[in-house]
DNA sequence: CCTTCCTTTCAAAAAAACATGAAAACATTT
DNA sequence: AAATGTTTTCATGTTTTTTTGAAAGGAAGG
């Protein structure tokens, strides 16, 4: 899990890292808005912790912009503001509002609670589409022509691993590598066979396939859009 | 939008009443918490405002027995309460933390983003219907053909988490880590054992299971429609 | 056209995973 | 302490999957 802090206080980012690294989050630094707002983009993290008091821009706009493309969870800290500031902040996007001082347990409590929601909410688990082909990696799901295809563990691990590179050659070693571990890696015939499994299942017609694509020599490439 | 107080405070539940309403929430109101569990599951409001200081039973065992069968938000609210006490509640599953005394407005604000973020979940129906098998997860109850199974504890954990998740592959590690918790993550056993003893109770033909799939070398899957 | 190299297909053997019954251990209630 | 009900453990037979070897197909080069 990835955390965005943007805070300009160096000691205060100091003190979140430190907080938020014990709990092995990987943690991301911004000291102004301008930046808080580029790394959000950049590097997608999971929850940001936003704090109000920022140089370059209110805090607010940095939610706003941040917002307006985006609904990861963001928990913002205060010193003791008004209530209207309070109200003002949730409704305009706020996961959650901390005021400063705080204990960190009580933080990261709320930021569990965050990405709780976040994880909850993506029901609309991420689809796979190709052709005639549906692959749902999050509930290990393969459907065809809307019927669920019934694959083996080892043909869902290879099927699996060529989506996650999709439209990349993927060598027979890093294959039998990532799909039965690295004492294998010379294995190939292993691939030829279940990769032949695999065709029969969701290839339109195995004998010319569309989706698993031969890379002679090499090995086989998932055939992207 | 239905918003359930559970407050045992006479004079309290009339102020959130009176400021839930002029935002035209509907309210219902329970004054303990077995009846705040009831009307939880009979009215099924969109929100819960939880006071702790309850006189029958604590809070927090209001919060767990909603949360065994509803994702439904809750907001607690407490006078000042111990650090460990907020972190314990959060887990617990509460989506907010209000202390006493607190600005209805304050209270609005948060009542809105936890709203905010049952809207984009998806709805959760009362009653599940799978074939010939009815699951209520508010009551624990579970009928097949329209008369009671009696299911042991262990076989009601299995069937729950596979309802609350129906249509997805469970895998073993995951069943377990939720039945019987992080320790027993390699006990594969223990979940064939139960699994059969589930099916006994719940297939119509247990040799040819229509409902609990099994995915050979992954876990085990719950039919859906 | 033949040879070679690689891929695909097939099927049997071997291994792994699963279902299930029953006994032992454990917990709870009376 | 006995009775009851549940969970754990163990043993066994069955099913499913993986491995293995052999043979067939196909493209490229001589």
């Amino acid at each position: 899990m990835n955390i965005l802090i943007i805070d300009d206080e160096e000691q205060m980012r100091r003190l979140l890292t430190i907080t938020l690294e014990a709990s092995s989050y990987a943690v991301f630094e911004a000291g102004t808005g301008k930046d808080g707002i580029t790394q959000a983009a950049m590097q997608r993290p999971d929850a940001i912790v936003l704090d109000m008091s920022l140089p370059d821009m209110p805090g607010v706009e940095v939610l706003r912009s941040v917002r307006s493309w985006s609904s990861v969870p963001v928990i913002v800290l205060s010193v003791r503001g008004s209530e209207a500031d309070k109200v003002m902040l949730l409704d305009a996007g706020a996961d959650d509002y901390v005021t400063k001082p705080f204990s960190p347990q009580e933080l990261l409590a709320r930021l569990r609670v965050a990405l709780r929601h976040a994880a909850t909410k993506g029901v609309e688990s991420p689809l796979v589409c190709l052709g005639t082909l549906e692959i749902d990696l999050a509930a290990h799901m393969v459907k065809k022509h809307g019927a669920v295809v019934k694959l083996t563990a080892t043909e869902y691990k290879i099927l699996s691993f060529l989506v996650r590179h999709e439209g990349r050659v993927l060598t027979y070693s890093q294959i039998l590598r990532e799909v039965w571990g690295n004492q294998y890696a010379d294995s190939t015939h292993y691939v030829h066979v279940h990769v032949a499994a695999l065709r029969r299942k969701i290839e339109d017609n195995p004998a010319e396939p569309a989706l698993i694509l031969t890379e002679s020599g090499v090995g086989y490439r998932l055939q992207g859009r």
